[in-house]
DNA sequence: GCGACAG
DNA sequence: ATCTTGTCGC
C-alpha cells in the first residue's frame, strides 16, 4: 500500500527499498501477446540544480518509427539522484505524461534499467509494475551485472548476468559505438527487449523511441514547446 | 576496507 | 541529468 507516486518525495532510501521489494513481486516477463503497433520513448530533462522535472513521452508508429505524438508534463521532483533509486525521481512526472495522453502505447521504452536492477526494479520495471504497462529499459550506462564486451558490428550482443541469471543485454546498436544496455520492465520477455531494441535502432547510437523522447522533453525544457499533448504531422490516430 | 555507482 | 571547445577518426 506504499506505492504513491505523490509520495515520492519524502521517502528515505531505506523506505524505497521496501516499496521496490514490494513492486518485484508484481513483475510480468511473459512474453509480449501482440506485436506493437506503437511504441513510446520516454525521457525526463532538468536544468542543473534545479527541482523542476520536465517529462516527456514521444509515441511513434512501431512500422516507420516515425513519431507521431507527444506528451509533456512539467512538475517537481525532490527526491535525490541515487543509483539504484532513479525512479522515485522521475516516475511520478512520467505517470502524469501518460495519463495525460489519449493513446495507450503497445510498449514504452525508458531511458534507463529494466531489471537489470540489484531488486530488478530499475525504472522501467517500477514504471511497468506501477502502470500496468508493457515496457522496457535501455541504458547508456551499465547499473548492475556482469557482461563481456560484445562485438564490433551493429546488432551484436551480450547477455548481462547477474550470476547465473540473465537480467539484459549490452547491444552494439550502430558499428563502433559504445553498447547500450537493454532488459525488459514488464509484461515482455528477455527476447521481447532484445528484438524490439534491434527493430528501434537506425544511425544513432540510441534506439529512435529514447532518441526522440530525449530530443522532445529538451526543446519543452527550452521553452520550444509547450507543455500538454500534441499530435505530430498530419495524420490522425484514430 | 575497497570499488561501483542508470539519470 | 546539465554545463562546454576543441579534437580525433572515418
Amino acid at each position: 500500500m506504499s506505492t504513491t507516486p505523490a509520495a515520492y518525495d519524502t521517502l528515505t532510501v531505506p523506505e524505497a527499498t521496501l516499496i521496490q521489494k514490494e513492486l518485484r513481486a508484481q513483475l510480468d516477463l511473459s512474453p509480449l501477446s501482440k506485436p506493437p503497433q506503437y511504441i513510446a520513448g520516454a525521457d525526463i530533462s532538468l536544468n542543473r540544480f534545479s527541482e523542476v522535472i520536465y517529462a516527456g513521452l514521444v509515441l511513434l508508429r512501431y512500422s516507420d518509427l516515425q513519431p507521431v505524438a507527444c506528451s509533456l508534463v512539467q512538475s517537481i521532483t525532490r527526491f535525490p539522484y541515487v543509483p539504484g533509486y532513479l525512479a522515485f525521481r522521475e516516475v511520478p512526472a512520467l505517470v502524469q505524461a501518460l495519463e495525460q495522453m489519449p493513446v495507450r502505447p503497445d510498449v514504452i521504452m525508458l531511458d534507463g534499467h529494466g531489471i537489470a536492477h540489484p531488486r530488478r526494479m530499475g525504472i522501467a520495471a517500477h514504471f511497468g509494475t506501477l502502470t500496468q504497462m508493457a515496457t522496457m529499459g535501455c541504458a547508456k550506462k551499465k547499473l548492475f551485472g556482469k557482461y563481456e564486451e560484445p562485438g564490433p558490428a551493429k546488432g551484436d550482443y551480450s547477455p548481462i548476468m547477474d550470476k547465473e541469471e540473465t537480467i539484459g543485454y549490452a547491444l552494439r546498436s550502430k558499428n563502433k559505438v559504445l553498447p547500450v544496455f537493454i532488459s525488459p520492465g514488464n509484461r515482455m520477455s528477455l527476447d521481447d527487449s532484445l528484438r524490439i531494441a534491434l527493430h528501434c535502432c537506425g544511425n544513432y547510437r540510441l534506439p529512435e523511441p529514447t532518441r526522440k523522447a530525449h530530443e522532445f522533453v529538451n526543446l519543452f525544457r527550452t521553452g520550444q514547446l509547450q507543455s500538454g499533448y500534441h499530435e505530430i504531422g498530419s495524420g490522425s490516430l484514430f
